[in-house]
DNA sequence: TCCTTCCTATAGAATGTCAACAGGAAGCTG
DNA sequence: CAGCTTCCTGTTGACATTCTATAGGAAGGA
């Protein structure tokens, strides 16, 4: 009866995957090797969340994809911010902070 | 599609619980109003989300229960944090801490 | 009596994350 | 070459948690 292990909060993923790719484009494990490197090592992200979110992502229209060649010679897909995901990663920034800061408060009352 | 009203990150309903229970017993739908008294009014735990929540937590041992009355004479079920649950308040503030220090540095990583 | 407020509760759907598994392709080693 | 490792993308099924919607008892006021 072990207590699950749960590494992230949910919907925070989506925010450090589209922070992640803020400077640039990225491919998949290139994106989670950002997170971790961002993050010190706080978050990592397994290819079953990761992958998952980016197609979804995608699909919502904040991504952008094309195959191309990984810095070891391998196929990867590249992943880029769109307009949309751009705006999304601002929306996304403020909440946080706004939950970020409420929660915190709450912490430190009586 | 409808953009999912998802008001509470995965994870934090209990801390946010924990946390309101700290001062003392409390009953269901007071637990619900001191979340919202001391986030502010950011966070609004509905029913729904609230029983399970409390059922949950008192099955793992954080938080007894007893029959009561409440400020306006209605049969209420008042809860309170129990030993373990003083502990698991501690662990899931810092992990909270650590959480939100961490995406807050990356947020502000190039 | 009727209506509202307070209080607890459950069912069903939706969502996101996890562990586990799969497989191709490149490069290294013996 | 054979075998191994690393890199890269992906899927599947289980699981936990939250949401919407719904329910009903009980107190108090009109």
């Amino acid at each position: 009866m072990r207590p699950k292990q749960t590494n992230l909060l949910q919907g925070t993923l989506d925010l450090l995957v589209l922070k992640a790719l803020g400077p640039g484009e990225l491919h998949g494990l290139g994106i989670s090797r950002r997170i971790e490197q961002i993050t010190q090592g706080t978050f990592l992200v397994k290819p079953g969340s990761l992958f998952p979110a980016l197609h979804r992502m995608e699909e919502a229209g904040w991504l952008s994809s094309f195959w191309g060649e990984s810095e070891n010679s391998r196929r990867a897909k590249f992943y880029q911010l769109t307009k949309a995901g751009k705006g999304q990663l601002e929306v996304e920034k403020e909440q946080w902070m706004r939950i970020a800061v409420a929660m915190t408060k709450a912490l430190r009352a009586t």
